[in-house]
DNA sequence: GCCCATTTTTTCGAGCCTCGAAAAAATTAA
DNA sequence: TTAATTTTTTCGAGGCTCGAAAAAATGGGC
């Protein structure tokens, strides 16, 4: 049950420390290491030395047009973007975005498919998902990890992809299809959580410890920080904040259910409701981008059916905003997606509805900022996502490096 | 920001393990203590004199009618009682309860005191919680370390009770007062976040990782558990189930707003709707535990308006839970307080609010316990917190104690 | 009763790891 | 060219955990 600390684990521990430090941070030299991880300068020499030894990191040769101080120049160690590779599939509806991120970061090459998610069959499916790893590999190192975003559900352990709205096909184990294929640890990953991995790596001083990400598309998604880790379900992705429930027994939504958030607030309720179709009409599916921005654009124009779907829209977000800020507590809000376009008309009603909730004591200090593109972030997430797991996996096998280190 | 693992950090780790695998175990010889925590015999050989050295574990004497077997007897280490004590002070409606604990847990003196909680001045409240513990310390040791649970919300850190339904004074920093008053380490706990510690520490089968504990009495509270720790709120001890919005603009609530879980749930809100009155009356306070049990019977009797009253406050429950399912995820759920006794009304209203939630899809493995007396759980979690926060802090300070070693 | 088998606990030396201090290295300023 | 300055490495000390061996404490069998 509990287990003690034992002794490997220290190095391996500071490793880890020194690898985080690097890729948050940047650039660094020891002594800034040292300063970082607070760790002494003998520890970060030893610990970066293996490092560079291995090829983990390697010695940055310019120093910049830095300022020349007196005194023997600082080294900056960075990532050696060819220790490894990760590959990212992003899948969405209809399309699917390939990107291959050297360890550094960067990337290195992208590949954009498109293809009809939701007639195709199962093992289709995995199979373009498996081509376009394998177009992307095709020629270089093989990525040493995997990471699948998805919309949808995923489960807690990243093995398998539980529901998605892209696909009739329930349950798909892209974890282990993919792992046995490629030889590499694969993750599944919700797409929101990815969005909110990203906003923390992107703008750190702004989404630190405590926010949530609210993707408003065809569905509603949340992404969510807590104390500084991703908030997660104990068997799934979790945080379903679009299938809250807002009215019982109120619209019809998606998954089938009455009164969820998104049976308000999704691009597909809100086409269905400024139609001035029932409210349990079966929603409209694949709704092009061009016809929203027509009745937002509408909605603002004209006191009609449109606006009032767009404030019943703000309504749903912002109760169920509420509701989660009394268990969650109030904290910063981005709202992502293609409905961030449309929050000059969300914003007031969302912010009324807080204000009936127990969350509202404090709505005054409660901040929205807006990201109309997600497909970036969830990229980005997900290559972060990637790259901590293999630094966390670089740390360990601390036995191996230095016995090949006497070796040498 | 990044902070590396010091050498020292191992030994006060270990330490923690040792006295973490003892206080759930229970008596456990050093043997058995090393398999728990996957230490090895000297280690554990070295610690635990280390520990025994400090007055921290006993060995304890008879080897119980254990079977003997052949070879050296194991001697069982268990914690020592006098180490230290710690005092709990539960402070409820027009009540308080204070008790001393004793280092192994055990109860060493208790005392419960009526005071007209509603009516009295914050100072005296204060005052009230001081002569408790004081009482309690009187011609023993002081106590290393105090928790007060209440009903309401407490801050995240502890340190003060932001609100409580008991008294009409928001914001008492009972932490920094007790602390300076008894010079020990005082936290300001949630009275529901208690009932899951202490159910965790009681069914640890049943128990585990992550369950609910929805506290059913005058107002609606829970304590939640997740992936192992208990949850709270980023500002606040959070997990406000009650306050989240079963119906926007619906009944009105004690805290005020309108449609709240606890509005239709509570066991004011059910005596105001057995009674007939708008649902938007005032509530009424202070109810006699007789009262609620005779509309029970005569709900179960009947099918009138009692019946209905705990229908709707089911409802209200069941759709509550399910939109915390589609956030966490379906998990066990502990019905505690006099609530439970009425849960044969409750269930299936419950059950079939959920079966309308994204939660739903597994309503069948949703398991529902009850517990009617809270109290004892209050107690017991407010003790198990205060003494592993002190195994925490006596697992520190390694240099202090192998110093003292030296010069005996 | 005595000796042996058996199990628990302690002791001891080896191997890591981190740290502080001192030394070495690599610059700029004078 | 030398001195000052800052970074990085080296080296020895001190801790900690571990495995193996020794010591301790008991029951079983003759």
């Amino acid at each position: 049950m509990t287990v003690g600390v034992r002794h490997d684990d220290l190095r391996r521990r500071n490793r880890a420390m020194v690898l985080a430090a690097v890729r948050r941070l940047g650039q660094l030299s020891r002594t800034e290491i040292a300063a970082a991880t607070e760790l002494s300068n003998s520890t970060i020499s030893a610990i970066s030395a293996d490092l560079i030894a291995e090829g983990t990191l390697v010695e940055a040769k310019a120093p910049e047009g830095v300022l020349a101080r007196r005194g023997r120049p600082q080294v900056a160690l960075g990532l050696n973007p060819a220790r490894a590779s990760v590959a990212v599939v992003v899948l969405t509806l209809n399309q699917l975005w390939a990107t291959l991120v050297a360890y550094d970061g960067a990337v290195t090459r992208e590949e954009t498919t498109r293809l009809p998610t939701l007639t195709m069959g199962r093992d289709a499916l995995v199979g373009a998902v498996v081509d376009a790893i394998e177009k992307l590999a095709s020629g270089g190192q093989p990525p040493a990890r995997i990471v699948l975003a998805v919309q949808g559900i995923t489960d807690a352990g990243g093995t398998r992809m539980l529901w998605s709205p892209i696909t009739p096909h329930a349950d798909i184990a892209f974890g282990p299809l993919l792992a046995a294929r490629f030889d590499a640890p694969v993750t599944v990953q919700n797409d929101c959580n990815m969005i909110a991995v990203a906003l923390k790596w992107r703008w750190p001083q702004r989404y630190r410890d405590d926010f949530f990400a609210i993707l408003l598309s065809d569905g509603i998604g949340m992404g969510l920080m807590q104390k500084g880790q991703l908030f997660t379900g104990t068997h799934s992705s979790g945080g379903e904040f679009g299938h809250m429930i807002h009215r019982p027994g109120g619209a019809l939504c998606r998954c089938g259910r009455l009164g969820c958030v998104e049976a308000y607030a999704g691009s597909y309720a809100v086409v269905r409701a400024a139609a001035g179709g029932g409210e349990n009409d079966a929603p409209p599916a694949d709704i092009p981008e061009a016809e929203i921005e027509a009745l937002a654009d509408r909605a603002r124009a004209v006191d009609g059916p449109e606006r009032a779907a767009f404030m019943r829209a703000g309504e749903a977000i912002g109760y169920g905003l509420g509701s989660l800020f009394a268990l969650f507590d109030p904290a910063p809000v981005a709202v992502v997606g293609p409905g961030a376009l449309a929050f000059d008309m969300l914003e007031q009603p969302i912010r009324e509805a807080i204000a009936q909730t127990a969350g509202g004591q404090h709505s005054g200090a409660i901040s929205f900022a807006t990201e109309p593109d997600e497909m970036p972030l969830i990229r980005e997430g997900s290559a972060m996502t990637a790259l901590t797991a293999l630094d966390e996996e670089i740390s360990a096998p601390v036995a191996a490096a230095s016995a090949r280190r006497e070796v040498a």
